[in-house]
DNA sequence: CACACTGTTCGCTC
DNA sequence: CGAGCGAACAGTGT
């Protein structure tokens, strides 16, 4: 589940618990989710205090007081816990770090798409990994220059981390509900306009989520995410909800709002 | 039971 | 080189 929004929100929860403590222990009981020998986790992390957190997109960034950054992707269905208990370890809670005042942080990963990995620079990093700025603080100049040697449908270049970071699957569907767009409009068909529209959308869609705390029932009553289903009403024409399959994903629009 | 779901990554074609 | 596409990945839910 956790798209920008969500991940966000991961952010500020751990700006609040787990700063400014040193790391006493290291567990990890499923080394598949570390794209490091686990003996380096240890060595960078042990001893050592999480300083700040910097997300781009889905990707949020760990600064430690040691020679390494930290690097968390939630998967689909990753989220952080902190606790006080030993007992009280999530289920799936497969990456533990204690501090020292005993307090845990479990790294919850049910299906095991989330990773940590250890870098050496932010920068670096989002070069190599063809990150675009995060799209809370994109700017239409250089949406529009992502968008411009792209052939395919809106919706599977919205889904592009090199494009727009931080969107994903049901944003993409809610960003071209609110812009009238069709999730298969081809994107060397749009007008600068169209896109423009697209831009302001994903804005929309992106600073709602977060001052919702991407709670989806406190949403807008003109929201997709509220019938977001097929054979569901849209909430403007009535008319029902379709769901096509787009770049192997579930994409569901309302076929009287969102003309081709 | 077979398949849907979620995001990234890999391997392939063009 | 890089866009596009589809499969693969894990595990729970339906």
């Amino acid at each position: 589940m956790p798209e920008l929004p969500e991940v966000q929100g991961y952010k500020v929860y751990i700006d609040s618990t787990c700063l400014h403590k040193t790391i006493t222990s290291f567990d990890c009981r499923d080394t598949k989710l570390l794209k490091e020998p686990k003996k380096e986790f240890e060595k960078y992390l042990l001893g050592t205090k999480l300083t700040g957190t910097y997300r781009i997109g889905k990707y949020l960034f760990v600064e430690t007081s040691g020679d390494k950054i930290l690097v968390m992707h939630f998967g689909m269905t990753g989220r952080p816990n902190y606790y006080k208990e030993v007992d009280e370890r999530p289920k799936y809670g497969h990456i533990v770090l204690t501090f020292e005042n005993g307090f845990h942080f479990a790294f919850e990963n049910k299906r095991k798409f989330g990773w940590w990995n250890l870098i050496d620079s932010i920068e670096e990093y989002k070069t190599e990994h063809n990150l675009s700025d995060d799209a809370r603080d994109l700017k239409l100049e250089d949406f529009i220059a992502s968008l411009s040697n792209r052939k395919t449908d809106i919706k599977k270049v919205l889904l592009d981390q090199s494009v727009a970071a931080g969107v994903g699957n049901w944003m993409a569907d809610e960003i071209l509900y609110q812009a009238k767009m069709h999730p298969q409009k081809k994107v060397q068909d749009m007008t600068e306009k169209d896109m423009s529209t697209v831009f302001d959308s994903m804005k929309k869609v992106i600073e709602t989520a977060i001052e919702h705390e991407a709670h989806y029932s406190d949403f807008p009553e003109d929201f997709l995410m509220h019938f977001r289903k097929e054979g569901a009403k849209c909430y403007h024409t009535g008319a029902e909800i379709q769901k096509i399959k787009l770049g192997g994903r579930a994409t569901y629009f309302s076929p009287k709002w969102q003309v081709l």
